[in-house]
DNA sequence: TACAAATAGGTGTATATACACTTAAAATTA
DNA sequence: TAATTTTAAGTGTATATACACCTATTTGTA
């Protein structure tokens, strides 16, 4: 499948050539899963100019969060929207391209204190400049659906197992 | 982050621990990835069980949807949700497992023909009960809400870049 | 204080994603 | 028909996910 040839298409049924759905609420379990396939792809897309992953971009954003003070890896761990996320590992390939630092923590010796460097900001905000532009160019619904989809979509996760 | 003891929880801002977004489309995006995230952990946690992975569980069902007529691999990469899955080396995992078979098309040799196995067969009608039963009870939302997302997410997804 | 339990980060492995490239075969067209 | 283009599947590589396990340190408690 060749995603960069490939065109979307706005209809579920079309995009995974698919018409029969258990019910509306296993249709909208696959929506979602798609939708969330769409918009990755939509800001990979973007980011690739800038060198990152999804992921890469997800955890400088985190630090910019809380910028200029410094994070530890399991307070970016909680933050993240992927809980299985490999946290040190996506900071390996940051601290490669020397866009974090990593430093041991001198009051608990077990944590390792992360910091945005001058370039990661740099980045991160040309980064997220594309970002933004490009889903607020994409993402064009009014306020009060996107209300309606938060509320929906809290309803949802509402059970656990 | 141990998922296993993690308890997810419903609101979006305690689940990545941020409580400022730009506007609502972009907290929606956000709870897009996240709910596609918790789906997708609801759904391999009820596959461990038949030492399924999401992605061999999809593959299977859609070749199940054809049963018993075969797919080629293109036609199966097609109905995928996540477009850019490796359908080949999923189809490997799944012929060691001797789920699938594979056999070169006769009519053209550029083509690979999948079919299910019985074991294949029975393994997916297992596993499909487990989910299901699994997605009925987590996922209760009313059929007009589930209405309601499917219509605002495909209206979400209507702008190409 | 000494020992057990918990915690933070890192590592190892299998699988998946993302994407470029290769090869064989079919379709197109010159 | 011969040469070119397209297509289908597979392969290679980097990165991420999922999950188990390891090690050092800290915390809690006997």
């Amino acid at each position: 499948m060749d995603v960069h040839t490939y065109i979307c298409p706005v209809k579920l049924e079309q995009a995974i050539l698919s018409t029969k759905f258990k019910n509306d609420a296993h249709k909208a379990v696959l929506n979602i899963l798609y939708s969330a396939w769409w918009l990755k792809t939509t800001m990979s897309k973007a980011l690739k100019e800038y060198s990152l992953t999804h992921e890469q971009y997800n955890v400088l954003r985190i630090l910019k969060g809380k910028y200029p003070e410094q994070m530890c890896v399991r307070d970016i761990a909680c933050r993240m929207i992927e809980k299985n996320s490999n946290v040190p590992r996506i900071i390996d390939r940051l601290e490669i391209k020397k866009l974090v630092k990593r430093t041991s923590s001198l009051l608990d010796k077990r944590e390792t204190v992360i910091s945005l460097t001058t370039s990661g900001i740099v980045l991160l905000e040309a980064a997220t400049e594309s970002i933004t532009e490009i889903m607020d160019g994409v993402v064009d619904i009014s306020n009060a659906d996107a209300k309606q989809l938060n509320l929906i979509l809290e309803k949802l996760r509402e059970k656990e197992i």
